[in-house]
DNA sequence: GGGGCTTTGTATGCTTGCTAACAGACATCG
DNA sequence: CGATGTCTGTTAGCAAGCATACAAAGCCCC
């Protein structure tokens, strides 16, 4: 009970809201767990709740009528998805997974537009959520336009490597684990180029990979190849990134 | 003065707003008027404000540094455009430019911004406006991960029959005239293969096309080619679809 | 610790659609 | 009305990456 309030205190989109308040999001909220590879919402259901993901990981995908899937985007702990709920209750048209076992909370979308109705606040930050999400499926989708099979795995690697990433003696570690077939999901590629493309790069000595494991060694090289600015380099000290992001 | 005014009022986000609220966002906002193929804005451009298209029609496109163009969405009259402003005052990642004469009035993004602070109503607006154009986005990148050149092309004219189709006695007659490498820049293809594929259809009994213009003579058979529920068939009396759509 | 599932590695056509290169028709504007 | 720019039509060659087909190695659960 309490620590649903909790968890929805973590959510930085609600960290304005006074208890009560709070309190009240939490009663008409519900928690629920799943364990890993089970689908949170499917395609079709009714699209009439937002979920907070509040631990764990999920992936937002979305499967063709013979079978191919997509993967929009990955759920860090803290973060809203669904949440095109809000604007109209129609059908999901996407599914979501989870990657690991996780737990949610489910609210209502009722419940979340009056919250924004009374909370301009809340609203504005919604709005951005939404907004920050579409700037980068537009990124996606100039870069499924104009670039290459391996230049679109190496800024999904770069992406990765920003959110997930953890410093090692020889790199950057990814902290969440994809197999090659999930990464051929996000650029929209084949498990079999993806493959190639990968031990390419570790010929080249760019990465390092394992099973279902990659480290990043020459972030800037790879950068550089596709004309980004290399990420800056963090200290083994630091924290990984602050999650809002999804992909 | 009252001119611009009454294009504030035209803008279905605006409508619920007094007229003294409206005058006071008229007082703060810029007419302009743009003649065909001028931008209207510019990527890396600073994002200080949204705009409202009053009059003619223009499109949102990004380029590549080697030159090759994508069109994002075409906007109609009384929609709002640039609208990313709102989230974060940083720069421009496209650019806008008219298709045909077009004037426009500039919203400055703080002001926007207060407005949905003042009004939960606009704010939800907003929130559906730039939520509705993600799924749009969401649903082209699907496209081009899943559907071949030729599919992707067919969803495109059915998508602006939808939305700039005037009824014929043989069929539907899109009202916005594009050129083969505007389609190509639309779906991410080729001039040539647009062109191409454009003279099958013709071929096949599909459409008819002239020198920018494309009448749709079986749209029945084209939407059941990329399994898609035929759009209603349309009175000659009725009018032009309501227009908030984009792409 | 063994069986089965998952993940990765690798090779060979084959297909789609891009590049490049022209040519003619139409339109617009001075 | 002529000239220049825009738009469409057409072709041949080529390259990226997909489908297909196996094979082997790890991992996990019983």
């Amino acid at each position: 009970m309490s620590e649903k309030l909790w968890h929805l205190k973590r959510c930085n989109l609600f960290e304005q809201l006074t208890t009560d308040q709070l309190r009240r999001l939490e009663v008409h909220s519900r928690a629920r767990s799943f364990s890993r590879r089970t689908p949170i919402y499917l395609p079709a259901e009714e699209a009439d709740s937002v979920f907070l993901l509040t631990s764990g990981r999920a992936k937002i995908c979305h499967l063709t009528p013979d079978g191919k899937q997509s993967i929009l985007a990955f759920v860090e702990p803290g973060e809203l998805f669904g949440e095109l709920a809000i604007l109209d209750a129609g059908q999901r048209e996407e599914y979501a997974e989870t990657i690991e076992n996780s737990t949610v909370v489910m609210i209502p979308g009722d419940e979340m537009q009056q919250l924004m109705q009374q909370h301009p606040q809340v609203s504005l930050g919604i709005t951005k959520m939404i907004g920050l999400r579409r700037r980068r499926i537009e990124q996606r989708l100039k870069n499924l336009l104009f670039l290459s099979n391996r230049d679109r795995l190496t800024h999904l690697l770069l992406e990765l490597a920003e959110q997930y990433g953890r410093p090692t003696s020889d790199g950057t570690e990814l902290t969440i684990r994809l197999s090659h077939q999930d990464l051929a999901n996000v650029i929209g590629s084949t498990r079999e180029t993806v493959t190639v493309v990968l031990g390419e790069m570790q010929l080249e000595g760019l990465i390092r990979m394992g099973r279902r494991k990659i480290e990043i060694l020459q972030a800037d090289r790879l950068a550089s190849a596709v004309h980004r600015k290399a990420p800056p380099p963090r200290r083994v000290s630091d924290q990984p990134a602050a999650a809002h992001g999804t992909t």
